[in-house]
DNA sequence: ATGAGAATTGGAATTATTCTTGATTCCGCG
DNA sequence: CGCGGAATCAAGAATAATTCCAATTCTCAT
């Protein structure tokens, strides 16, 4: 019964093509570095991680590959100040929480029933098409 | 009676100093054309509108006279995307409304009583410094 | 007045990102 | 299989916002 289905199902999340984007092997390679680790990378990170595996890579592609990903709602692209963009394979609506301490990004779930207009005094007839919220601050040292 | 003030109080709300910062020609200007225009500014646009009077004024020096007025808490940085940064002398915590139509950005106040932690699933034990809202959407066309 | 420290200037430098162009790969079809 | 058009990729040049730098000018307290 599960004689077909081979051991490792490693790239079960990684479709060959969504919505008309042909899942080429850098896409691919880019997508899988994003969810394999979840720290929220920046263009040139990524490239660098990519190197390994795609050794005549260009960072252009890199930039191309991102910008498919994110155009076709695969990915994120996430900004905080002026800093150079990072990505995050998190589609569920969230926030960033930056920590000023480590550098590092942290996700940020919304609770549950979390409705904008209930905090904001939004323009009357406003139609929100998207939402970005950023917290920076500190964690507790240990 | 009024003999010794001159007859134009326009810098009423333009203190000299403020909290160390020297409040010289350039960053009085700047700061002028930022309350008396509020539609978020880019570094170039105050550069531009404030050539009439400072004609010899340097985009350096806007850069840097907008950098001492952050920096002292006067006016506040304010990023979209990775667009220019722009300028905001509102001070009180609010989040911006980027109208997809006009291109405008439109202050939004929280709701009294408003709190994040009331609509975020924070990470236990964190302290927030600085929180950014920024919402993309369209305002009704009339 | 004067001298030290701060601010301003203009231009050069930096940096992330985009653009351009030619080469390569992909894919359906005969 | 092999062709043609389309999509993608690579490499480097180009762009745009911002910062840096060195030289001058201001300011203010002495």
């Amino acid at each position: 019964m599960v004689s077909k289905t081979p051991d490792q199902p490693i790239v079960a999340e990684i479709p060959e093509e969504i919505s008309g984007l042909r899942m080429t092997r850098q896409r691919q390679e880019i997508y899988r570095i994003l969810i394999e680790q979840r720290d929220h990378p920046t263009a040139n990170e990524v490239f660098m991680r990519a190197k390994d595996r795609l050794p005549n890579l260009s960072l252009a592609t890199v930039y191309n590959c991102l910008e498919a990903l994110v155009q076709h709602g695969i990915i994120r692209q996430v900004n905080f100040e002026r800093e150079s963009s990072r990505y995050c394979p998190n589609l569920s609506e969230h926030g960033h929480f930056h920590d000023a301490a480590t550098g590092g990004i942290h996700d940020v779930d919304f609770k549950p029933g979390f409705n904008l207009a209930d905090v904001l005094e939004l323009p009357p007839g406003a139609v929100i098409h998207d939402v970005e919220i950023t917290l920076r601050g500190k964690l507790p040292s240990p």
